[in-house]
DNA sequence: TAGACTACGGAAAGCGCTTTCCAACACGTT
DNA sequence: AACGTGTTGGAAAGCGCTTTCCGTAGTCTA
């Protein structure tokens, strides 16, 4: 019925160029797209051989023919985690409108497996590269992060981070830190004056930004964080709820916490409920996760922009450049929610009310 | 400082070869592996010269010299969906036990873009495709998924479907017709008599199959669903809210809702709380997604094993085979919670109380 | 010491494309 | 009739690898 094509399985150009009794130079200009034209009778020709063989061009000869590729590379920590989902999704609409193939690489929150999809992706020669997810404070492995995408770069693809300003490379500068100080201040402003912070896992800059920054905005507002309202854990809700129970069982009375990210929120509310405490203790996370909306009590949070993120990134780094790297700062702003309804004042007085979607002012720097 | 590669940027194996004193052939085999051996002095200094280089083999090229890509695909409906990005977690957890790189493509829930991502996985000669997401009642669109399936097997990849049993291609078939009915034969068993459904798109196969199902578990329970009662709706959360409103409009009075996804069942969820009625009415949903656990109330569902799910597919087309496509089946199993407190008898009885983690009996058929 | 292997490096032939040349041909000028 | 000037098809030279095939040396047996 079809004329197989040779050993490899798959019908090549020239078991097309051959059927429509073409060279295999003009099959390729009929079919692949070229400056050259190619008389109108032959292309269909061409064309309809093609159809007839079910020929698909072989992306990878082609690559190694043209030199360059329509792949562009994601890393990220974890898929299943929504914050990279998220960002994930606005890459990939991103790649879609400009007819590239997005590779994920999911590092599973190791530096040294992150690096190594980085090699890959170099070795793939993918067009571009963004990294998402925090750097951790391992100097060694940022170093070998920075070789390897200097290693990239130089042999002519382009990487973008996403987090933290760290390496000289297009960079989406989370403000993670001012992000923290605003929310610290509203908190604050909420009447709360003893607080706690899930503060995530000790050397990842993320949280370790968040909270710097949390425990700032206190500062300023005149706020104490004692050193053993701060109780570190996995980045996870598992986390998020283990730390809870830490802190609690640590003895300190808090009014509210804060969760360095939405889903370690998600825990230690869970946490509290359990313990019949969600009412009495506020709760604050980080991220604004959609899927998180409907938890209850609804989440205050700082609100960033994943999707968004996503897009800005890959189209940062299609976008030709000048050389230089370039950094874009990404501020979130904070929501109000019912998680942390204030403290009621001696006198009535009204309260941040929940707002059901993020409307919050921005914050800077 | 460093030797730049040729006109396209990167370092190639002729670079390496050369500064090694060696011939291209020997190169290749010191560092890409072969069958053949090199002596250990001149293997060293062949890997010494391409540390010094920094290369990395250019995969492309690699592929195309080789035959075998080192790439497989995975095309899911929304990665933003908690549903798929579990999957896709599966996937790349068994990818990276394997040494492969995924490509994911997301296909926006459009039929024609999926077929589209199957041609350009089958272009990069992907070692295999995942493809996740339901198949839809459009019999011309499954017949052309079908023809760009065929071909991309006969060009020697190897394709695993998830979901429905509709193409004689390797399938992971998903039980949910049996699901929602051992559901629906649980919430009778709770004591509900009247059911609306939020029914999702009317021509999504796992929506339909999951109201078919449904609808034949009370059919057996002797209770009556009747046809209003059946709300069509986007498979989302918004989805899932804007039919709880409009069942609600229609003025029929439900003791239990079934949404045929949980992200559909918290948007149930939500708007019923607007109304102060989401302890008037229950709620059930399908999936169990884990993102989702913390909800309140905590949702009953019928659990899928999803990331499981992710890594039993690529693991089933890994694997080699013997020619007909395998068919294999996923059943969930109902986790009751308190989403469904079931009715209050007459006289007191114990009632499906919250179970935290899925535990109920598994289904089947 | 001949004969038979075995080990291992290099030349060169692919792999499936793109793209540069080159040649043939058709026109329009002068 | 001679001469540009476009067009457009084909031959062949890549692209960066792998792998076959060949040849030289060294090792082992009898």
């Amino acid at each position: 019925m079809r004329t197989m094509g040779a050993k490899r399985g798959a019908v090549t150009l020239e078991d097309v160029a051959r059927r429509a009794g073409v060279s295999l130079a003009t099959a390729s200009r009929a079919i692949n797209g070229s400056a050259r034209k190619v008389r109108p009778e032959i292309r269909e020709r061409v064309e309809q051989a093609a159809r007839d063989l079910d020929y698909a061009a072989n992306a990878q000869a082609q690559a190694v023919a043209r030199g360059r590729t329509d792949v562009v590379g994601l890393v990220v920590q974890d898929i299943e985690d929504p914050y990279f989902s998220s960002i994930a999704a606005g890459a990939m609409r991103v790649a879609e409108a400009n007819g590239l193939m997005v590779c994920i690489a999911s590092a599973g929150r190791r530096p040294d497996k992150e690096i190594e999809y980085v090699a890959a992706l170099r070795r793939m020669r993918a067009a571009a590269i963004v990294i998402a997810g925090s750097r951790t404070d391992d100097r060694d492995a940022l170093a070998r992060l920075g070789t390897e995408v200097d290693a990239f770069e130089r042999s002519g693809g382009r990487a973008v981070l996403i987090g933290q300003r760290r390496l000289p490379v297009d960079t989406l500068v989370v403000a993670n830190r001012s992000g923290a100080r605003d929310l610290a201040t509203r908190l604050t402003g909420l009447g709360y004056r003893s607080f706690g912070v899930l503060a995530g896992p000790r050397g990842l800059l993320t949280a370790v930004d968040r909270l710097a920054g949390f425990a700032e905005g206190l500062r300023k507002a005149g706020v104490a964080l004692s050193r053993d309202a701060v109780v570190h854990g996995e980045f996870t809700r598992d986390g998020g709820h283990a730390a809870m129970l830490e802190l609690l069982a640590r003895g300190r009375s808090v009014e509210c916490v804060f969760a360095v990210n939405d889903v370690m929120a998600v825990g230690a509310i869970a946490a509290l409920r359990t313990l019949g405490l969600e009412r009495t203790v506020a709760v604050a996370g980080f991220d604004d996760i959609t899927t998180l909306r409907d938890v209850i009590p609804a989440l205050t949070t700082v609100r960033l922009p994943l999707v968004e993120i996503g897009e800005t990134a890959l189209e940062m780094v299609l976008r030709e450049h000048s050389g230089r790297p370039r950094y874009q700062r990404i501020v979130g702003e904070v929501v109000l929610r019912e998680s942390t309804p204030g403290v009621r004042p001696a006198h009535p007085a009204p309260v941040g009310a929940a707002e059901p979607l993020p409307t919050g002012p921005a914050s800077s720097t």
